[in-house]
DNA sequence: AGGAAACAAGACAGCGCTATCATTGTCAAC
DNA sequence: GTTGACAATGATAGCGCTGTCTTGTTTCCT
């Protein structure tokens, strides 16, 4: 006797037998329940929880040719601001017939092109990029793919597709107004892992200090990854060059807070001896002795935002506005009050 | 004429022909390049390159009735630990063959049922799963599905099939034994989500104290999720009823940051005033000032040994050990040395 | 030289589903 | 009564790949 080849599980026909019907009139009330008349809807409901019926996703995207996949793509799963966007994201997937697939990038612009390929391979729902600085290569792979794509973190010209997020320059810049107002006026930056995005905030530093017109040789950056305590070397390092600084703009929260910690090490007096702005606003900031200034982002909606764009793409009614700017808020706390 | 289905991507058959070999030659040549012959394989080659091949992973899945993926659900995407273990395990399964799929239980049960309900109906090459503490439907589910599965975070008793991670009761135990040692008597326990893991690491404070023969009534917890703003309250409310207390074991990091910030803002001396212990040993807790102790688990290498056992698993060499404890070590930084 | 064993490659069918076209029955409009 | 529109359902043929069996070819041993 012949082998089967069969997977053991229920299909599609052994629901449609145990209907009365046939497998395409199964299929078809699986997908839209409206076009099939409510009798056989009945039976067919009642054979699929008796057989415990799931339908085999393989088969559907080979027959399809699509599926309900939406891949994200994203630098980082530690780094504190992803998993927050990723979390708005699962957020908003629930309750939508979509299924989340995540992407490793390690902030390379290569391995994000291969995540890209490797993604669109299995014609996906929708795909969502994080920043703006694909590779040439990726942009062109994404634009003619057809797949709905939404760029997240970051707003700029020319969006792939879709687009949400805010301006990193902008928001770096009204930050640093921030402390000029505060009444700052040696005030450096503390940067790590210069990433585009980083670079962006730069620019708005400088903005903002060459609006002021205040000397800007305060820069004090690394290529390392971003961390608590690398926070506190640059701002070992800063006053080590530069003793007379007053104000640091911290390029994130982490470096923020390293630097508070460095701070009081030193006795040195926060807000009166030195002003700390972070960005981002983690939950940690609020809670700080003193209260951290940073910047606030909208994360969770960003996530959320995403989906939702992508969502609606997908079905075919795109949104007016191709690109979303959630903007930001600088949130001054007590280390920059003096 | 008729009108083709064909996703217009280019197939097996396609490669076949530009390489002069039948379908069935380019599959096993690309599967396991050993059973074809180097002339063939080069022709093939070429073709592949030449034509832009990729392979449609649905086809194969439908095909072989089996996938590359590897499933990994997790609680939460925005806990620091979570994404440690995450990325060992995105460290570990490059290089290999298998896809990473991600799923999120948001710490419930149920939802835990249904994504291993989802991820087993596509045939997953393995299945990574948090803590030990799955529903018996659950269990069930996963003993009879046949897939290789991995319960990290934590070990016990039972596995369903393979474990990685250490005893969290042993490891509060150790480091309240430490507080103890370090002079400390009145130690209260400060807890947030009281969640299983929670619940284990307050055994091991009671084993402690209860070796040293302490009076244990100073256990302050709350079902909200943890954050470094609650551990500030929690201390708060400690100190309301018992401002005699001279040490606090915090559930995790978050708790501890908050603790010595709330420490601060009320001006108690840390460690001499109040002693604090943190768990899990993030980046931050090296970084604070004063330092604080904390319980180094190995999260990293958890994700990473799940993927090795995994992939041991699947290709049919199972390790001869089932439960790999990864341990832990007590880390006393400045916070509790007096 | 003869035959077993090992190797290389192909034929064929089918995995479980859906696209497409065809068929049937019902009912209102003329 | 005929017609056409529409709703409900079915038959058929794949989607692109791999499991299984078969056929041909080479190698090596006795």
């Amino acid at each position: 006797m012949k082998k089967s080849r069969r997977s053991g599980k229920v299909t599609l026909s052994d629901v449609a037998a145990a209907a009365g019907v046939s497998a395409i009139t199964v299929s078809r009330a699986l997908r839209d329940s409206s076009t099939v008349s409510e009798g056989a809807l009945a039976r067919i409901e009642r054979a699929v929880a008796d057989l415990g019926y799931v339908p085999n996703v393989a088969a559907q995207a080979l027959a399809s040719n699509r599926t309900n996949i939406i891949g994200a793509i994203i630098p980082s799963v530690t780094n504190n601001v992803f998993s927050d966007v990723l979390k708005g994201i699962y957020n908003a997937i629930e309750g939508t017939p979509y299924q989340l697939q995540l992407g490793n990038t390690r902030y390379t612009v290569l391995e994000e092109e291969r995540l890209v390929r490797t993604f669109l391979s299995q014609r996906p729902a929708g795909l969502i990029v994080s920043g703006i600085d694909q590779s040439p290569a990726t942009r062109e792979l994404l634009k003619t793919s057809g797949v709905p794509v939404v760029q997240i973190m970051e707003t700029g010209p020319d969006p792939i597709d879709l687009m949400v997020g805010f301006s990193h320059r902008l928001a770096a810049r009204a930050a640093v107004e921030h402390l000029i107002e505060a009444g700052y006026r040696r005030i450096a930056f503390l940067g790590a892992r210069m990433d585009p995005r980083t670079q962006r905030r730069l620019l708005g530093y400088r903005d903002a200090l060459g609006d002021a017109k205040i000397d800007e040789d305060l820069i004090m950056t690394t290529p390392r990854p971003s961390s608590v305590i690398l926070g506190g070397h640059l701002l070992g390092d800063l006053l080590a060059r530069r003793p007379d600084v007053d104000a640091v703009f911290c390029n994130n929260d982490d470096i923020a807070l390293g630097a508070l910690f460095e701070a009081q090490r030193r006795n040195i007096a926060v807000p009166s001896g030195l002003g700390i702005c972070g960005f981002n606003d983690l939950e940690y900031m609020e809670a700080a002795t003193p209260s951290l200034t940073s910047v606030r982002t909208h994360r969770l909606q960003m996530g959320a935002t995403a989906v939702e764009l992508l969502a609606r793409a997908i079905e075919g009614n795109r949104p007016e506005a191709d690109v979303v700017d959630l903007g930001f808020d600088v949130t001054p706390r007590e280390s920059t009050r003096r």
